[in-house]
DNA sequence: GCGCCATATCACTCCTCGCTGATATGTTGT
DNA sequence: ACAACATATCAGCGAGGAGTGATATGGCGC
Protein backbone atom coordinates (compact mmCIF):
# COMPACT_ATOMS: atom_id res chain seq x y z
CA UNK A 1 0.00 0.00 0.00
CA UNK A 2 2.98 2.48 1.16
CA UNK A 3 4.46 1.37 -2.12
CA UNK A 4 1.04 1.64 -4.26
CA UNK A 5 1.54 5.60 -2.82
CA UNK A 6 4.84 5.94 -3.30
CA UNK A 7 4.19 4.71 -7.25
CA UNK A 8 1.24 7.20 -7.88
CA UNK A 9 3.40 9.98 -6.11
CA UNK A 10 6.57 9.26 -8.48
CA UNK A 11 4.01 8.82 -11.36
CA UNK A 12 2.96 12.25 -10.57
CA UNK A 13 5.86 13.49 -10.55
CA UNK A 14 7.12 12.19 -13.50
CA UNK A 15 4.55 13.53 -15.29
CA UNK A 16 4.71 16.81 -14.35
CA UNK A 17 8.36 17.07 -14.65
CA UNK A 18 7.69 16.06 -18.85
CA UNK A 19 5.24 18.78 -19.22
CA UNK A 20 8.01 20.69 -17.53
CA UNK A 21 10.33 19.91 -19.77
CA UNK A 22 7.52 20.22 -22.61
CA UNK A 23 8.01 24.55 -21.54
CA UNK A 24 11.22 24.68 -20.70
CA UNK A 25 12.68 25.08 -24.12
CA UNK A 26 13.31 28.82 -25.40
CA UNK A 27 12.22 27.67 -29.04
CA UNK A 28 9.18 26.18 -27.87
CA UNK A 29 8.25 29.22 -25.48
CA UNK A 30 8.90 31.10 -28.67
CA UNK A 31 6.44 28.99 -30.61
CA UNK A 32 3.73 28.69 -28.10
CA UNK A 33 4.21 32.50 -27.39
CA UNK A 34 3.29 33.42 -30.50
CA UNK A 35 0.46 31.39 -30.78
CA UNK A 36 -1.30 32.87 -27.86
CA UNK A 37 -1.54 35.43 -29.50
CA UNK A 38 -2.90 34.23 -32.60
CA UNK A 39 -3.31 30.74 -34.65
CA UNK A 40 -0.43 30.72 -37.32
CA UNK A 41 1.01 28.57 -39.66
CA UNK A 42 4.21 27.16 -40.08
CA UNK A 43 6.26 29.79 -42.24
CA UNK A 44 4.39 32.02 -40.22
CA UNK A 45 5.93 30.60 -37.19
CA UNK A 46 9.31 30.61 -38.59
CA UNK A 47 9.51 34.32 -39.77
CA UNK A 48 8.49 35.33 -36.30
CA UNK A 49 10.53 33.48 -33.87
CA UNK A 50 13.42 33.49 -36.10
CA UNK A 51 14.05 29.60 -35.86
CA UNK A 52 14.42 27.41 -38.82
CA UNK A 53 12.18 25.49 -40.46
CA UNK A 54 12.91 21.72 -39.96
CA UNK A 55 13.01 23.35 -36.01
CA UNK A 56 10.00 24.67 -35.93
CA UNK A 57 8.18 21.57 -37.33
CA UNK A 58 10.09 19.53 -34.81
CA UNK A 59 8.88 21.00 -32.02
CA UNK A 60 5.25 21.43 -33.41
CA UNK A 61 5.33 17.82 -33.81
CA UNK A 62 6.41 17.50 -29.77
CA UNK A 63 3.72 19.96 -28.82
CA UNK A 64 0.82 18.40 -30.98
CA UNK A 65 2.01 15.16 -29.98
CA UNK A 66 1.61 16.03 -26.14
CA UNK A 67 -1.54 17.57 -26.79
CA UNK A 68 -0.21 21.27 -26.15
CA UNK A 69 -1.33 22.73 -29.36
CA UNK A 70 -3.61 21.29 -32.22
CA UNK A 71 -3.47 21.66 -35.86
CA UNK A 72 -6.13 22.44 -38.85
CA UNK A 73 -4.97 22.14 -42.47
CA UNK A 74 -5.89 25.38 -44.17
CA UNK A 75 -4.86 25.00 -47.70
CA UNK A 76 -1.61 24.18 -48.23
CA UNK A 77 -0.83 26.09 -44.97
CA UNK A 78 -1.30 23.79 -41.89
CA UNK A 79 -2.49 26.57 -39.16
CA UNK A 80 -2.05 25.44 -35.20
CA UNK A 81 -3.15 27.24 -32.52
CA UNK A 82 -2.33 26.27 -28.25
CA UNK A 83 -5.27 23.57 -27.04
CA UNK A 84 -6.05 24.99 -24.02
CA UNK A 85 -6.67 28.17 -22.43
CA UNK A 86 -5.07 26.64 -19.25
CA UNK A 87 -1.67 26.88 -21.34
CA UNK A 88 -1.89 30.79 -21.37
CA UNK A 89 -3.18 30.95 -17.37
CA UNK A 90 0.30 28.58 -16.84
CA UNK A 91 2.40 31.17 -18.70
CA UNK A 92 0.55 33.78 -16.78
CA UNK A 93 1.75 32.37 -13.88
CA UNK A 94 5.68 31.90 -14.43
CA UNK A 95 5.94 35.51 -15.41
CA UNK A 96 3.85 36.03 -11.81
CA UNK A 97 6.44 34.06 -10.13
CA UNK A 98 9.48 35.70 -12.22
CA UNK A 99 8.28 38.84 -10.94
CA UNK A 100 9.26 37.34 -7.26
CA UNK A 101 12.48 35.31 -8.62
CA UNK A 102 13.87 36.87 -11.48
CA UNK A 103 17.03 38.04 -10.07
CA UNK A 104 17.68 34.83 -8.43
CA UNK A 105 17.28 33.00 -11.52
CA UNK A 106 19.40 35.22 -13.65
CA UNK A 107 21.72 34.88 -11.03
CA UNK A 108 21.73 31.23 -10.85
CA UNK A 109 24.49 29.24 -12.78
CA UNK A 110 23.91 25.78 -12.09
CA UNK A 111 22.85 25.28 -16.09
CA UNK A 112 24.23 27.91 -18.50
CA UNK A 113 23.01 31.65 -18.95
CA UNK A 114 20.26 31.09 -21.10
CA UNK B 1 13.61 49.79 -31.80
CA UNK B 2 12.32 46.82 -33.29
CA UNK B 3 15.51 45.37 -32.34
CA UNK B 4 15.05 47.02 -28.42
CA UNK B 5 11.42 45.02 -28.67
CA UNK B 6 13.17 41.81 -29.86
CA UNK B 7 15.58 41.62 -27.41
CA UNK B 8 13.02 42.20 -24.51
CA UNK B 9 10.89 39.87 -25.72
CA UNK B 10 13.90 37.25 -26.09
CA UNK B 11 15.02 38.02 -22.65
CA UNK B 12 11.81 37.02 -20.94
CA UNK B 13 11.43 33.91 -23.32
CA UNK B 14 15.03 33.03 -21.88
CA UNK B 15 13.74 33.76 -18.57
CA UNK B 16 10.79 31.75 -18.22
CA UNK B 17 12.91 28.71 -20.61
CA UNK B 18 15.28 29.08 -17.26
CA UNK B 19 12.42 28.89 -15.20
CA UNK B 20 10.93 26.05 -16.36
CA UNK B 21 14.16 24.02 -16.72
CA UNK B 22 14.06 24.78 -12.54
CA UNK B 23 10.78 23.03 -12.38
CA UNK B 24 11.69 20.30 -15.40
CA UNK B 25 13.36 17.42 -13.25
CA UNK B 26 12.09 14.99 -11.17
CA UNK B 27 14.26 15.58 -8.30
CA UNK B 28 13.99 18.88 -7.87
CA UNK B 29 9.51 18.55 -7.96
CA UNK B 30 10.10 15.45 -5.46
CA UNK B 31 11.73 18.17 -3.02
CA UNK B 32 9.51 21.10 -3.79
CA UNK B 33 6.42 19.37 -3.43
CA UNK B 34 7.90 17.97 -0.10
CA UNK B 35 8.09 21.43 1.04
CA UNK B 36 4.96 22.05 -0.34
CA UNK B 37 3.62 20.50 2.81
CA UNK B 38 5.84 21.73 5.43
CA UNK B 39 9.46 23.00 5.90
CA UNK B 40 12.00 20.42 6.35
CA UNK B 41 16.26 19.87 7.26
CA UNK B 42 17.93 18.28 4.50
CA UNK B 43 17.96 14.43 6.10
CA UNK B 44 14.10 14.74 5.99
CA UNK B 45 14.15 15.23 2.50
CA UNK B 46 16.60 12.40 1.92
CA UNK B 47 14.18 9.89 3.60
CA UNK B 48 11.46 11.19 1.78
CA UNK B 49 12.53 11.65 -1.69
CA UNK B 50 14.77 8.65 -1.76
CA UNK B 51 17.53 9.97 -3.14
CA UNK B 52 21.19 10.04 -2.32
CA UNK B 53 22.16 13.41 0.31
CA UNK B 54 24.44 14.88 -2.46
CA UNK B 55 21.66 14.67 -4.95
CA UNK B 56 19.27 16.66 -2.81
CA UNK B 57 21.97 18.92 -1.86
CA UNK B 58 23.20 19.66 -5.14
CA UNK B 59 19.64 20.35 -6.31
CA UNK B 60 18.92 22.47 -2.92
CA UNK B 61 21.83 25.15 -3.74
CA UNK B 62 19.85 25.23 -7.22
CA UNK B 63 17.13 26.07 -5.55
CA UNK B 64 18.15 28.12 -3.24
CA UNK B 65 20.30 30.50 -6.12
CA UNK B 66 17.22 30.51 -7.82
CA UNK B 67 15.03 31.84 -5.40
CA UNK B 68 12.63 29.04 -5.06
CA UNK B 69 13.56 28.00 -1.92
CA UNK B 70 14.93 30.08 1.22
CA UNK B 71 16.52 28.06 4.55
CA UNK B 72 16.57 29.13 7.93
CA UNK B 73 19.60 27.23 9.85
CA UNK B 74 17.90 25.43 13.33
CA UNK B 75 20.81 23.57 15.38
CA UNK B 76 22.61 21.56 13.45
CA UNK B 77 19.87 21.27 10.83
CA UNK B 78 19.28 23.96 7.93
CA UNK B 79 15.68 23.82 7.18
CA UNK B 80 14.05 24.42 4.07
CA UNK B 81 10.77 25.58 2.56
CA UNK B 82 9.27 27.29 0.19
CA UNK B 83 9.58 30.90 -0.69
CA UNK B 84 6.66 31.86 -2.07
CA UNK B 85 2.92 30.29 -2.84
CA UNK B 86 3.23 31.53 -5.99
CA UNK B 87 5.37 27.67 -6.56
CA UNK B 88 2.19 26.23 -5.04
CA UNK B 89 0.17 28.04 -7.71
CA UNK B 90 2.35 27.00 -10.47
CA UNK B 91 2.45 23.22 -9.42
CA UNK B 92 -1.54 23.39 -9.44
CA UNK B 93 -1.59 24.87 -12.86
CA UNK B 94 0.24 22.18 -14.04
CA UNK B 95 -2.07 19.71 -12.44
CA UNK B 96 -4.90 21.31 -13.69
CA UNK B 97 -3.13 21.38 -17.34
CA UNK B 98 -2.47 17.48 -16.98
CA UNK B 99 -5.78 17.00 -16.26
CA UNK B 100 -6.56 17.74 -20.21
CA UNK B 101 -3.11 16.61 -21.93
CA UNK B 102 -1.84 14.02 -19.61
CA UNK B 103 -2.32 11.05 -22.25
CA UNK B 104 -0.63 13.30 -24.84
CA UNK B 105 2.17 14.38 -22.65
CA UNK B 106 3.06 10.35 -21.53
CA UNK B 107 2.45 9.09 -25.36
CA UNK B 108 4.77 11.73 -26.31
CA UNK B 109 8.27 10.25 -27.40
CA UNK B 110 10.28 12.87 -28.56
CA UNK B 111 12.16 12.86 -24.88
CA UNK B 112 12.50 9.82 -22.87
CA UNK B 113 9.75 8.07 -20.78
CA UNK B 114 10.14 9.94 -17.79
C1' DG C 1 39.12 18.93 22.19
C1' DC C 2 37.18 14.95 19.97
C1' DG C 3 34.02 12.19 17.69
C1' DC C 4 29.57 12.44 15.48
C1' DC C 5 26.13 13.95 12.78
C1' DA C 6 24.29 17.22 9.18
C1' DT C 7 25.34 19.42 5.08
C1' DA C 8 28.15 21.12 1.20
C1' DT C 9 31.44 20.66 -2.57
C1' DC C 10 33.91 18.73 -6.45
C1' DA C 11 35.45 15.85 -10.47
C1' DC C 12 33.81 12.71 -13.45
C1' DT C 13 30.74 9.90 -16.47
C1' DC C 14 26.74 9.10 -19.04
C1' DC C 15 22.74 10.25 -21.32
C1' DT C 16 19.39 13.23 -23.23
C1' DC C 17 17.99 16.63 -26.15
C1' DG C 18 18.23 20.50 -29.52
C1' DC C 19 19.98 22.08 -33.95
C1' DT C 20 21.44 21.53 -38.66
C1' DG C 21 21.47 19.96 -43.55
C1' DA C 22 19.62 17.09 -46.77
C1' DT C 23 15.67 15.08 -48.38
C1' DA C 24 10.86 13.37 -48.67
C1' DT C 25 5.84 14.23 -48.80
C1' DG C 26 2.02 16.92 -49.95
C1' DT C 27 -0.82 20.65 -51.97
C1' DT C 28 -1.97 24.22 -55.10
C1' DG C 29 -2.11 26.73 -59.55
C1' DT C 30 -1.28 26.56 -64.60
C1' DA D 1 1.64 16.81 -65.44
C1' DC D 2 4.80 20.08 -63.77
C1' DA D 3 6.64 23.76 -61.09
C1' DA D 4 6.57 26.07 -56.84
C1' DC D 5 5.61 26.49 -52.32
C1' DA D 6 4.52 24.52 -47.54
C1' DT D 7 5.56 21.13 -44.30
C1' DA D 8 7.53 16.81 -42.39
C1' DT D 9 11.21 13.51 -41.59
C1' DC D 10 15.73 11.71 -40.48
C1' DA D 11 20.71 10.95 -39.27
C1' DG D 12 24.37 12.86 -37.07
C1' DC D 13 26.75 16.08 -34.14
C1' DG D 14 27.51 18.69 -30.02
C1' DA D 15 26.54 20.52 -25.49
C1' DG D 16 24.35 20.81 -21.12
C1' DG D 17 23.10 18.78 -16.99
C1' DA D 18 21.88 14.93 -13.60
C1' DG D 19 23.75 11.42 -10.62
C1' DT D 20 27.55 9.20 -8.07
C1' DG D 21 31.48 8.68 -4.91
C1' DA D 22 34.85 10.67 -2.34
C1' DT D 23 35.85 14.30 0.48
C1' DA D 24 35.53 18.77 2.90
C1' DT D 25 33.22 21.90 6.21
C1' DG D 26 30.56 23.00 10.19
C1' DG D 27 27.86 22.70 14.56
C1' DC D 28 26.80 19.79 18.70
C1' DG D 29 27.37 16.95 22.94
C1' DC D 30 30.41 14.47 26.01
Amino acid sequence: MAQLVDDRKSATIERRAKLFRGFADPSRLAILGALCNEPLAVHELVERTELSQPNVSNHLRCLLECGLVASDRDGRFIRYRISSPRITVLLNDVDALLDVVAKGVEACDNYREA
